[in-house]
DNA sequence: AGTATTTTTGGAAACGTTGCCAGAACGAAT
DNA sequence: ATTCGTTCTGGCAACGTTTCCAAAAATACT
C-alpha cells in the first residue's frame, strides 16, 4: 500500500540534473537543452514519478478547480446545466467538482469551506441557499468572502452576480398561451413559496390573469416542492374543489407530469378537460402522454454564462453586468393544444451571442 | 478582489506567541495555556484567519476526500447511490467529490489523476470505465496505482474490489414472473453489450428460458443505451416484428418507460397485450402508467458498502472479500399483472447486517 | 583569440503549515 | 535558596514544488 513517494527531487538525482531543471522540463520544456531534457523524461518514466499537486498548489496562487452546488444530484435540469459548465470549465482549463447539498445549511457550507481553505477558487451556486459565511460577512459589514455565481435561482444581488431567465415574464407567457386557447379557469401549482423564484412565477401568473381581466381564485393556486409526488398531490387537491379548473400552470415539469398522473387517475382528458403546462423542458416531457407543453429553459447558455462570469470574477475583471438575463422560449405540445401532431419541436436555444462577447 | 491573504504567521505576531503556539491552539488546544489561547482566538478572529488546507495538506498523508465517478450525473439511479456514499463518508470524516463523465476516457482520467497527484484519497467508480493508468499499470506488470472500488458495474476484478447485485440472477427472477403471469414470447431490451453488466442480464434472461424450456428467438433482442429514447426506439424494434412479444424484459426503467410509451402509441394494452418488467425501481416508475413492474436494488447498501470498503482500502485493512454481492427484489407493479390494485409497495429493502459489521 | 551576447543552468528562497526537540517558566519539594 | 519535575513555549526543519536571480556555458560577433 504504502509505495515508497518519488518526488522531483529523486528525479534529479536520477537524471544527474537540478530540482531546477526538472521542474522547467515539465513547466517549459522550450527552454531546456533537448539532451537533458529527455534524460529527465528518462528518469520520470522509470521511477513513475507524478508531480504532487498540493505541493505545486502551494506555490500557485489559484487552483482552476470550481465547485458547482447543485441542490439535488437527481434533477435532469440541474444536470444539463452542470453539462455546459463543465464545458466552457474545461475549454478555460478548470476543473469542475460537482457538491450535491439535498437542500442542507451544513453540507453546502462544507463545500464553502473548500473555497476559503484554498482547496477551490470558486462556487457557482445553482440552488438559492446562501453559504452561512457569506450572510456572517454580510451582517458583519465584511466584503463578501466567497467568489460566487448565481445560476438559475436569485437571490440577493449583493451577494454576487446571477444569471437567470426572466421568471416573471416566462410565467406570464405561459398562462397568456394558455388563455390564448380559450381556458379561462386555470390554476397554478407553484415551488416552495420562500424561493424567490417561485414567487416570481407565482406574481407573473397573477399578473398574466389580472391584464385578461381574468378573476384571481385563492383556491386555484395550489405550493408544491418541484417533486413529481407534491405535483401529483397538489393537483389532487385541486381537483377536490367545487368548481374544477380547465387549466393548470406547473412551476416544474417534474410537477406537472405528477399533475397529468393525477388528471388521468381522475379519469378526465389533457388538454380536453384540463390543459397542463409545464416549466424547464426536461428531455422527458416530450415522452409523457400527452407530450408536454413546457417553458424551455436555455440551460446551455445558463451554464456558460455562469462559469464565464465565475472565470471573469476570479480574474478580477469587470463584469458588464451583476446580472444577466436570458430569453426562454414556449414549446408548445399536445398537453395544451387538441388536435393533429404539431410541428416537430424547434431546435434547441441557439447561445445568444452577445454574451460570449461581452465576458470573452 | 486580491484581499490580503492573511496566514498564521499574522495570528502569532498580533497575539503576541509563536507560529508554533498558534498552532497548537487550533490542532491541540488543551496543551496551550488559556491566557494565550485566549489572545489567539482572538487575534483569529479579528483578523479573520482561515488555516490555508493545501498547506496543512502537504504535511497531512491523507486528505479524507473521496472522489465518485457517475457516468451521467442525471440517473435518478445514481443519485441514490451517491446519497448514501455520503451518509458514510460523512461519518467517518470524508469529504465526497462527484465527478461526471458522460462515459467519456478522457473525463475520467481527469478526476483520476486528482487521486495520483494526491488531491484526493480515492475513487468509487459508478461506470465501467477503468481509468487509463489502471489499464496502462497492468499491463506494464505493475501494482494497481488508485486505491478504487466498483458499484454497480462489473470489470475486471483484478482492478479492484467490487459491489454489485447478481445481474443474472436478477434477469432471471424478472423473467420467470413474466413466465408465471402466463407470457410464452418475452422480448428483452438490453443495455449496451459492451458492458458486463447487460451482458449478465441478457444471459439471465436466456437462462430462465432454457429453464422453462421457451424457445430462444433473436429477433426478440433488442440493443438500447440505458436512455428512454433507446427503449422507446427498441421497442417500435420489437412490435415491426412479424410475430410480436406478449412481454419484454427491459435492463432499465428508463428503457422499460420507453417502451410503455411505444406500446401506448401503437394503441396497445400493458399488461393486456404486452407485459412490461423494468430494472432499477426509478421513483419514477411507481408513477407511470401503468405502474412499472422492477427489479430493486438495493442502493443504500450499494452505496454505504462501496464507501465502507473504500474506507478499508485506504487504511490498508484487508477486505473479507474482493466481490460482495447485495440481494435484489423484485416489485410487481401493474405493468405486469392485470387485475385490482395491489398490495402497496414493499418497504425499502433494509441495511443487510452483516455487511455493517465485516466492514465496521 | 577575445569580447559581447544569448541561452541554459543551479542555488536558494519562498509558499503556509505541522511536529520534533530543546529550552524557559513555573510550581513543588527539599 | 536550591533543585527537581512538570507544563508550556518557540526555533527550526520538514512537506514538494515553483521561481527569482545570478552564474556558467554556449554561441555570435569583431
Amino acid at each position: 500500500m504504502a509505495r515508497p513517494v518519488v518526488t522531483i527531487r529523486d528525479i534529479a538525482r536520477r537524471a544527474g540534473v537540478s530540482i531546477t531543471t526538472v521542474s522547467r522540463t515539465l513547466r517549459e520544456p522550450a527552454v531546456v537543452r533537448p539532451d537533458k531534457r529527455e534524460r529527465v523524461h528518462q528518469a520520470i518514466a522509470e521511477m513513475n514519478y507524478v508531480p504532487n499537486a498540493i505541493a505545486q498548489q502551494l506555490r500557485r496562487p489559484r487552483h482552476e478547480t470550481v465547485i458547482v452546488i447543485v441542490p439535488a444530484i437527481d434533477n435532469p435540469f440541474f444536470a444539463d446545466i452542470v453539462q455546459n459548465i463543465e464545458l466552457v470549465a474545461h475549454e478555460r482549463g478548470y476543473r469542475v467538482l460537482i457538491g450535491e447539498t439535498q437542500s442542507r445549511q451544513d453540507r453546502l457550507d462544507h463545500y464553502a469551506d473548500m473555497v476559503t481553505t484554498r482547496l477551490a477558487d470558486g462556487l457557482i451556486l445553482l440552488g438559492a441557499l446562501l453559504p452561512s459565511q457569506m450572510r456572517d460577512a454580510r451582517t458583519a459589514g465584511l466584503p463578501a468572502p466567497l467568489p460566487l455565481v448565481f445560476a438559475c435561482e436569485r437571490s440577493d444581488s449583493a451577494y454576487g452576480p446571477h444569471v437567470v431567465i426572466d421568471n416573471h415574464g416566462a410565467a406570464r407567457t405561459a398562462v397568456a398561451h394558455l388563455i390564448a386557447t380559450g381556458c379561462r379557469r386555470i390554476a397554478t401549482i407553484t415551488g416552495p413559496l420562500d424561493n424567490l423564484l417561485c414567487q416570481d412565477r407565482l406574481a407573473g401568473y397573477r399578473a398574466e390573469l389580472a391584464a385578461a381581466g381574468l378573476p384571481q381564485d385563492p383556491a386555484l393556486v395550489a405550493e408544491g416542492d418541484f417533486s413529481l409526488g407534491s405535483g401529483r398531490a397538489a393537483m389532487l387537491r385541486l381537483l377536490a374543489g367545487a368548481d374544477r379548473p380547465d387549466a393548470v400552470f406547473c412551476a416544474s415539469d417534474q410537477m406537472a407530469i405528477g399533475a397529468l398522473q393525477a388528471i388521468a387517475a381522475a379519469g378526465l382528458a389533457v388538454p380536453g378537460d384540463i390543459a397542463v403546462v409545464g416549466f424547464d423542458d426536461l428531455p422527458f416531457g416530450a415522452f409523457t402522454v400527452p407530450p408536454l407543453t413546457t417553458i424551455r429553459q436555455p440551460t446551455a447558455a445558463i451554464g456558460a454564462t455562469a462559469m464565464r462570469m465565475l472565470d471573469a470574477l476570479l480574474h478580477g475583471r469587470d463584469l458588464p453586468e451583476r446580472t444577466v438575463v436570458l430569453p426562454h422560449q414556449l414549446v408548445v405540445r399536445a398537453s395544451s393544444v387538441a388536435g393533429p401532431p404539431l410541428a416537430p419541436d424547434p431546435p434547441a436555444q441557439p447561445e445568444p451571442p452577445d454574451r460570449q462577447e461581452t465576458l470573452a
